[in-house]
DNA sequence: TCCCAGGCTCTCT
DNA sequence: AGAGAGCATGGG
């Protein structure tokens, strides 16, 4: 494992140093994922727990310990991949202040610094596409609202919590039940992309080994996908990090910060991070 | 109350 | 190609 390292294993709790800039609270509250929840734990600085990929998981920090209630089994195969512990974001940070933008520059190093600590989550596939539907025109606080019922009422149980139901599920449960979670007129697109999804027309493995022009066409044939929720899918659930999603916030930043243009290429294959970056900084200050 | 939210589709120029 | 209305709902 490359940038962490394991340092002990007890109670039910695995310690892990990690290299690099690392926020847990950051991650986790920066809006690329809708299942997580902070919990007030004293052992801990910052606490969040939720459920991935069917399990239920806290991660806990402590200055540069990160603490994953999960087995070492788990770590290794699941959430050090999830975490994007592996990813030096320390270069990244650096390449991304130093990136050849036209203005903006001063602003682009003050969010860089603001949001660090911030990993891009690589999530579950159909959960991002799903998730990232549902957020069209919609707040995080009812995008999460409407995914926890969704998988309260579809998702397999783990435990205390449920997990994200898989496209086969929402398909089988019908487009009115989808619409009765309050999803409004997302109801046709979820049930659409579900519906392509389990029957194998729509196969999210093989998009994510597409170049990504050709994976965004793909996931926009889908109804009610555009390009913003395309760029969201395929960063969050693909590993796609030179997505540069333009939401209703990043527009403002562009506007503000960057005198009406910012062209994402300037970033390489960060332009994903830059992004989240200036949308948290937004944001959330 | 009213504006707005991690937008997209459809229609009309 | 580009602009604009309509869409469901509820957070703040």
């Amino acid at each position: 494992m490359k940038n962490c390292t394991i340092e002990y294993n007890e109670n039910g709790w695995l310690g892990v140093r990690i290299k690099g800039p690392f926020s847990v609270m950051k991650t986790f509250d920066c809006g690329q994922c809708f299942r997580f929840d902070p919990e007030k734990n004293p052992m801990f600085e910052n606490e969040v727990s939720g459920v991935a990929f069917g399990r239920e998981v806290s991660f806990g920090q402590n200055g540069d310990l990160l603490m994953v209630r999960s087995g070492e089994e788990d770590f290794i195969n699941i959430w050090h991949d999830f975490l994007s512990l592996d990813v030096d974001y320390e270069t990244i940070n650096k390449e991304i202040k130093n990136a050849p933008v036209k203005c903006g520059k001063e602003h682009l190093e003050k969010a860089t610094d603001l949001s660090s600590g911030i990993r891009i989550l690589r999530q579950d596939k159909w959960e991002a596409l799903c998730s990232f539907i549902i957020s069209q025109n919609n707040n995080i606080p009812r995008i999460k609202k409407i995914i926890s019922e969704m998988c309260r009422l579809y998702g397999d149980k783990t435990g205390a919590g449920y997990a994200f139901p898989d496209a086969k599920r929402l398909y089988d449960a019908g487009e009115e039940a989808i619409f009765n979670l309050r999803t409004g007129f997302r109801a046709k697109y979820i049930h659409g992309a579900a519906k392509a999804v389990a029957e194998g027309e729509c196969n999210l493995v093989k998009i994510s080994e597409m170049n990504y022009e050709d994976a965004e066409k793909a996931l926009c044939s889908l109804k009610g996908v555009g390009p913003k929720v395309a760029a969201c899918t395929l960063l969050f659930g693909f590993n796609k990090t030179e997505a540069f999603p333009i939401d209703v916030w990043m527009k403002k930043v562009i506007d503000l910060r960057f005198n009406g243009s910012l062209d994402p290429k300037v970033f390489g294959d960060h332009a994903g991070i830059a992004q989240q970056y200036l949308f948290y900084c937004e944001r959330y200050l």
